[in-house]
DNA sequence: GTCTATAATTTGATAGAC
DNA sequence: GTCTATCAAATTATAGAC
């Protein structure tokens, strides 16, 4: 069942790597193609509008990281926290790029509707993961330290991206850590 | 001494508020030029290169946030993170649009160094301010916490304007509030 | 300083052959 | 499904008149 990639799933992957490299808007259909060793005209077949690209890309990042939350032992909190915290810097340092979401989240109000939708289901996504945690922990969901720990994390992000410097993440889930155990034993 | 602004000055004004409506790969000559009634070519005898211009509208930005900080009697610590919080706030709810170092933070890898070495700039002022806040009243500068307070600002404006739904600011500000005052009486 | 004019390139998107 | 070919529009940037 491991067969090869589709093509469909080479461009998305292939975009989603322009995107993170500089940002929706000079993502390019002709550059995308190169990527994957095909035309321009070939990319459009199969996602006719940029916007419909865009989805696509934004769709299948949530879809991964929905899948590395799924996989996460939710029985210790602050394990859990732990390996949260871990994906963002997963993101940073292996990928050496923004989150996704945090470039289209920032590009917003320039970008299609379909696809500022999407990342709002990927903020959405990962708020409801952690008032999961906080509930199951605490008998609370503490929505507003759920978004703390979301914008924090996403806002880290591109402060270290542009410093290039991996201690602005480290510093700030660290301070998180602190905060979300305070909240959980007190 | 209040003349009227030069013709650089309200290029540079026009040019950030399409950077901080749709980003700064889609801001353009042309718009810019239009928007201040003149030819685009205009705009280029005033910054030859659009990494000019970039670097301009962050040193301006950055310029006037400044002034806006020396504003803020730091004489009571939770005033004084009131009213830097509220910065935020004005960008997000009078300019309606993002704060303008996150978009350029975001997109920092596809953008020219000497933009992005503003941006940085940017983020340290605001880092170095909140420091001094936390030196005069605890007596350390607690630089992580520093690093937290702006990271998860600027991320909450970015969620927050993608959500189109300013409660996000709003909670972010109220738990960091609670943070700082914690580390600042114990 | 601002203009007209234009060069050189890139972009998103479409038509039609194979 | 992928190709060639092409379009219409937009982009950054420059040359030279005024």
């Amino acid at each position: 069942m491991t067969s090869e990639p589709t093509m469909r799933d080479r461009i998305v992957q292939a975009a989603e790597r322009r995107v993170r490299a500089s940002g929706f808007a000079e993502m390019s259909f002709r550059d995308v193609a190169t990527d994957v060793g095909v035309k321009s005209a070939s990319v459009h077949y199969h996602f006719p509008t940029k916007a419909d690209l865009g989805v696509a890309i934004v769709a299948n990042y949530a879809k991964r990281f929905s899948q590395a939350l799924d996989g996460i032992d939710t029985s210790d909190p602050m394990t859990a926290f732990d390996a949260y915290a871990a994906l963002y810097d997963v993101a940073l340092v292996v990928d050496e790029a923004v989150c996704l979401c945090a470039i289209m989240g920032a590009e917003s109000i320039g970008l299609p509707q379909t696809v500022n939708d999407q990342t709002r289901a990927f903020f959405q996504m990962n708020l409801s993961w952690l008032e999961g945690l906080f509930q199951r922990h605490t008998g609370t969901a503490q929505a507003s330290l759920a978004r703390l720990v979301v914008t924090a994390l996403e806002g880290a992000i591109i402060v270290a991206s542009n410093a290039q410097d991996r201690s602005v993440l480290a510093d700030v889930t660290a301070e998180l850590r602190q905060m979300v155990a305070l909240r959980i034993r007190g």
